[in-house]
DNA sequence: GCCACCTATGCAACTAGTTGCAACCCTGCG
DNA sequence: CGCAGGGTTGCAACTAGTTGCATAGGTGGC
């Protein structure tokens, strides 16, 4: 289980509240580790028990308080553990795999129709990574140290993405041709 | 959800028993949907109360009973209706990529010993999806129908497998140049 | 003043998936 | 015989994640 793995992490880069982790959530890492605010909320009240983060109430103009989360030593070393040991795979789903699948049980005409909304996603997120990526990272061959490690990650992301547009390019092209 | 559906479509293709599907799993559908023979039981215990699967109890030679399970009209209904129905993105949730981002905070040489070990498993799961399109699909251009979908989904997992295999080196390479 | 809407935190109930184990049948070995 | 080992089905308890909703403070429009 990662996801007070993944909230360490994103803690560990900058102190944020409840809410501002969940849209962190929607930005980066995110990108692949999705989590609803009440998960999130539900988490760092167990991470808060088990002395992993520390909160304070911070008071706000115009709006509500928030608690702001920071990483304390124990949770800084669960961190270090946690990275440290062997990550089993995780296990891939997709629904779409599965329906492609099962193809001829089903509404090919529907399924030709949902792969190419997919694409667009996908094309539409690619265009996204692309921009970040040229946004943040002009020169990648000077980076070390933590950017690297975000450079890199981002990367991944492009190449997922890229790999669903031509994965799902090709299954279109190979049901689309004349004869079928 | 979808493992009733991965179920549905795997005994549209051929009936078979509670280990036989695991297996099954293990093999072609479970690339992309993975589950235990435990939770499989109880799926298919639900599905049965449904009237989406029927089942027939087959006495073995040398082996225990077995309960061989076939879709019922209610059951291909239901795929029928899912597989037209929209399909949700399937969250991506991959403890690696979180590791990597949070690498500062442990120890990196572990993390990129991590990396080549997961490397080496998807060469391995490669070399494996390869032999199976080689030996299975001689010729991919004369295909047609269920032949077809289940070819285009195994190239989906070369592509997938190729994805890690990109993006891993080119990790290990940004890590391991002399300088660091 | 009242309502719609946004920020912020959170509970409860449900669904899905994992882990650990039990039970039972049969075969083959010493 | 007795016991290990594989095949087969399954229960129970746990962990993780989702959905729906509640509460509460504040802003801005009518």
């Amino acid at each position: 289980m990662a996801l007070e793995h993944a909230l360490l992490v994103s803690l560990s880069e900058r102190t944020a509240s409840g809410l501002e982790l969940t849209r962190r959530f929607d930005r980066s890492i995110g990108h692949f580790w999705t989590a609803t605010h009440q998960q999130i909320y539900r988490v760092l009240g167990r991470m808060e028990k088990d002395g992993w983060v520390r909160s304070e109430t911070v008071a706000q103009q115009g709006r509500p308080d928030k608690k702001v989360y920071e990483v304390t030593e124990p949770g800084r070393l669960e961190l270090e553990r946690w990275i440290a040991e062997p990550t089993a795979g995780d296990p891939l789903r997709s629904s779409l795999m599965v329906k492609f699948r099962g193809a001829s049980y089903g509404d090919r005409a529907a399924l030709l129709e949902q792969a190419r909304e997919r694409l667009d996603e996908h094309n539409k997120r690619l265009a996204l990574y692309e921009h970040l990526v040229g946004r943040d990272y002009a020169d990648p061959s000077t980076l070390d140290g933590h950017d690297l490690d975000a450079y890199l990650v981002l990367r991944g992301g492009v190449r997922l993405e890229q790999f669903w547009i031509d994965w799902l390019t090709e299954y279109l092209d190979a049901w689309t041709k004349e004869s079928r």
